[in-house]
DNA sequence: AATTAAACCTAGTAATTTACTCGGAAATAA
DNA sequence: TTATTTCCGAGTAAATTACTAGGTTTAATT
């Protein structure tokens, strides 16, 4: 049950977009010094990113990302499902029919996977980009009265 | 974000123990042959299981494994977490301190994961193993008026 | 027009994890 | 004594993860 690189990552930049790329687009070079992730990786988190309507990107010299839409209407939940999937804990409650396990309707183990599902998607659906924002901005000054710089944070995060 | 067989076949066994060891303790080779789940595979889940408490054994011939309690006192987060580890989406959240990240008081990322984490702890610890006995109830109604035996649901469940 | 900085694209690959198997030793009922 | 069962540790093939490498294309800057 454990989140992959992808969405760990992945989240962290559209973080970092949401705050740097502001008034120009910011190059992938600068999220992956910043967050200290390897950029030839971002690269294949964010083309998921920008496929899916998050971020745009503007292409040649001085280009770079931004996000897509405003904070408020960036979910986490729409993040992580992007670069890691469903966040089903078992396949065959992925609704599409084709993973359904030939005793989908008689299982009761699925009584509780879908359940798990729920609330795992429910609750990553309820937390927006917007939310972060502010709750980046409150560790910043409790970092920052601990004499600990927003470059270190960052470049630590998990 | 998938939990792995060990939780899925891990919690299908405890709930075989509670439907057919009630009276006398039943092999594991009954448990595997009924859920279509490899014997010396189980072994290993079953061992975790005893080491926390949720099933006893008898050895020898004709011993076996029974619930150690009775189903209203084993949670399904019980379960999986012996079977899983912890449930948490990251590391840096198990609460060990050992596996913390070195910004762990100031990381923004960390406040989605905790939240997540609390949401799977939260649903998996509201479900006991007598709820899920009563549901077992409700589909092998429901299966066996559509000619469904039991023995096909469980074989084939996820 | 040339240079440079960036996004974009595809394929490969080492390391890790998962999902097992195998072979036996110890215990106990029949 | 023999069957049956739990118990134990080590090994392994397959899958997945977490990347890297090596380019092409686009567009601003010089």
């Amino acid at each position: 049950m454990k989140l992959t690189t992808k969405g760990r990552y992945g989240l962290r930049a559209v973080i970092d977009l949401a705050v740097y790329a502001k008034e120009e687009p910011v190059s992938l070079a600068a999220v992956a010094e910043r967050q200290n992730i390897s950029i030839s990786y971002l690269e294949q988190l964010i083309a998921k990113l920008k496929k899916a309507g998050i971020v745009k990107s503007t292409r040649g010299a001085q280009g770079g990302y931004a996000l897509a839409k405003s904070p408020e209407q960036i979910s986490v939940g729409e993040i992580l499902r992007t670069l890691e999937g469903t966040l089903n804990p078992v396949d065959c409650i992925a609704g599409n029919g084709e993973s359904e396990c030939a005793s989908f309707d008689f299982c009761v183990t699925k009584y509780v996977w879908q359940r798990i599902s729920d609330s795992i998607n429910d609750t990553v659906d309820a937390i927006f980009l917007s939310e972060l924002l502010v709750e980046k901005e409150r560790v910043k000054h409790l970092a920052s009265k601990q004499g600990i710089s927003e470059k270190e944070v960052s470049e630590n995060c998990c």
